[in-house]
DNA sequence: ATAATGACATACGATGCGTATGTCAATTAA
DNA sequence: TTAATTGACATACGCATCGTATGTCATTAT
């Protein structure tokens, strides 16, 4: 009788082992995180981590991996549903800067990660939300909307303004002063890119990062 | 006979750790580093260290206090040496670019330090230098050159962009070409900051970063 | 001269990692 | 159907490292 086949079954230790690594990666830290700890959290012991991910770093990437697709995923949705380019770009910003907001994100991708696993620009997962970012750059400089400049670049700095200015906001006494702040601060550099032209009408920030620190 | 006085030994000995303790984080990182290995390389064992700075992160948090203060010192030599306020801005800027290319700071700063001490601006030092920018900032509103914005918030955007631009460039298979292109679209954000007036010119990029990938 | 402080070294216990080995179920072959 | 093999996972071991507790000796204070 049915029990489960073997596929699924191992599946689902991988499963475990990576949602107990990222729980305790999120909370207490990747150093800190014993590896007898959280395997036994999940039911297994240490054995299954080595068999299935040869050693802490490689779970590290895993975990990594997963989150990493879930913010692709939710910064596609972001840049999809918006009516033009530039408002499409905009919005994807924010959602960086939102996602970077996320303890969990911060701790595990943000710093842990870069300690352990090196500069993130060479993860393969990393390098798809740049990438999705250039994507909408290369449209913009073709459509005439930005001043010509090389979209990975700009997406590679934007991006890392982003993290730092979430960075800078989570940790503040007052978030959302801070998010104000640095949200203005942010649009005025995106205009930078806007051709003298666009510039006029300097387009409005929006608002949505101040509801998720309300 | 002159045997050096205490204090100038006590001092000297804190120097030898944190020299010791600076190369092996520098080079092998912080949680490979073995506090045995380097405190027997400066002549000294762990219990100098403990005596000295508590634990493995007090030490770190002297040698990134080290590194930080020479940082700073370079940036106010180069913002001073402009003619202008907003070129020595960009002069700062660049700078910080460059320092951020070098592998110790890379690793030391920008890596374990984060990940081990958490979010670096909550650390006294790096706080300096982002005072320092915004200071830049403050004096570049006051005189009208660029738009109303909160100095904090853009020095911490602005230091945010150049320290990913330069981890991507310091790890791109060429960085002089990725480097040209960085820094002119690090250029196209700054000029998000200059009034419409100022912005005609177009202020030239500062060469002096390829020279250091030469 | 003696007491007290403090700079360091040594000794110890605990924890955590990686590997080597063992076990048992599930697939495959005969 | 049964025997052989694979592979998922647990157990056991050795090694390195960290933090602390304790010891020693020189300097300074009384």
């Amino acid at each position: 009788m049915g029990h489960k086949p073997r596929k699924e079954m191992i599946a689902e230790t991988r499963a475990k082992l990576v949602a107990a690594a990222r729980h305790a990666f999120g909370t207490v830290g990747y150093a800190e995180a014993s590896m007898d700890d959280f395997t036994a959290s999940a039911g297994l012991t240490r054995g299954a981590l080595y068999h299935h991910f040869g050693d802490k770093k490689g779970l590290l990437q895993a975990v990594i991996a997963e989150i990493d697709a879930e913010m692709l995923a939710r910064l596609k949705i972001v840049s999809a549903r918006a009516d033009n380019l530039w408002q499409g770009f905009v919005d994807e910003c924010t959602a960086y800067i939102e996602m970077a907001l996320e303890p969990e994100i911060q701790r595990i991708v943000l710093r842990d990660g870069p300690a352990v696993l090196g500069d993130p620009s060479q993860w393969p997962s990393q390098n798809e939300c740049i990438r999705s970012m250039s994507e909408n750059l290369q449209k913009l400089g073709d459509e005439g909307t930005i001043v010509a400049v090389d979209p990975e670049a700009a997406a590679r700095l934007v991006s890392g303004a982003s993290l730092h200015a979430a960075q800078w906001i989570a940790n503040s006494e007052d978030p959302e002063a801070t998010s104000k702040k640095a949200v203005k601060a942010f649009n005025v550099l995106l205009e930078g890119l806007l051709k003298q032209g666009s510039r006029i009408g300097r387009p409005q920030a929006p608002a949505e990062i101040d509801k998720s620190l309300a």
